[in-house]
DNA sequence: AATATTGTTCAGCA
DNA sequence: GTGCTGAACAATAT
């Protein structure tokens, strides 16, 4: 389920448990998920080194080794980074798995292959390459960041805030939490809104990511007044007496109560 | 059985 | 060039 949040948490989940420890193997059981190099470019750049630090930027993890070289992972629509001892606890997806000194495992689960399992010479040169906007989570993403992006930007709200060349992090279900909170509707044209709404929006989406990157922390449901708690087509309103309606904007369904969020 | 799905990328079009 | 739509990718859950 990864968007930003997830992300925030994988990387802690990885800082917690697999830095500074020796890669052993490196075992590729599907390589569709690589991307622009080999099962044998992966074990030669890692096998033998550590992973000593992460960083996230946007939806994308770099594992930074004790070499020049960075393992980059992107995981799809269904990824996720599963710690292990036995092999016997082997989720059922793991498409590349990481065998450490002291017996673990670090594998890259990934049900739908939609993810990316790759090496960076540099993690700047990547997000460069990729045309990533900046990431909405970093501290100097600031309020005067994200109006003059949207200031420049036409068309419909949700499309901007999923567009990770715009900015980076946001994804379907994070988007539709943040307009619900704010109350506006999916296809409000950016260009109709002031600067107290673009304040509102800001404000929101950082509540929302701090929220859900909480919940997600303790393995907690986000609270009933959240729309992605009653994200379906007909359910009730948390707000209002409205009634959840689906929508499609930018390729992905998206959910919004008509009756509160108001282009 | 039909339809849904948290992401990215590309083609074609206005 | 910008932004939109639809399709493709894949494998599950309901």
């Amino acid at each position: 389920m990864p968007e930003l949040p997830e992300l925030v948490n994988y990387k802690n989940y990885i800082d917690a448990t697999s830095l500074h420890q020796k890669v052993d193997a490196v075992t590729v059981n599907d390589d569709q998920v690589l991307s622009h190099c080999t099962a044998e470019d992966l074990a030669k750049n890692l096998v033998g080194t550590s992973f000593e630090s992460t960083s996230r930027y946007g939806k994308y993890l770099f594992v930074h080794p004790t070499n020049d070289h960075d393992l980059v992972l992107h995981f799809g629509m269904t990824g996720e980074p599963v710690y292990y001892l036995d092999e016997s606890k082997e989720p059922e997806f793991s498409r590349v798995i990481f065998a450490f000194a002291n017996g673990y495992h670090l594998a890259y689960n990934c049900t739908r292959m939609l993810g990316e399992v790759t090496l960076a010479d540099d993690e700047k040169q990547f997000i460069e390459d990729k045309e990533l906007g900046p990431d909405v989570y970093k501290d100097d993403f600031d309020f005067e960041t994200f109006r003059e992006l949207l200031q420049n930007r036409r068309g419909m709200i949700k499309s901007a805030l999923m567009d990770q060349e715009l900015m980076a992090g946001l994804g379907n279900e994070c988007s539709d939490e943040i307009l619900y909170q704010a109350r506006f509707h999916p296809k409000t044209d950016v260009q109709n809104l002031d600067t107290d709404q673009l304040r509102n929006l800001y404000k929101t989406m950082n509540q929302v990511l701090e929220q859900k990157i909480a919940a997600d922390l303790k393995g907690e449901d986000l609270p009933d007044s959240y729309i992605l708690a009653n994200r379906e087509e007909g359910a009730d309103c948390p707000r209002c007496d409205g009634t959840i309606q689906r929508i499609t904007v930018a390729g992905r369904s998206g959910y919004y109560c008509p009756q509160c969020q108001k282009r």
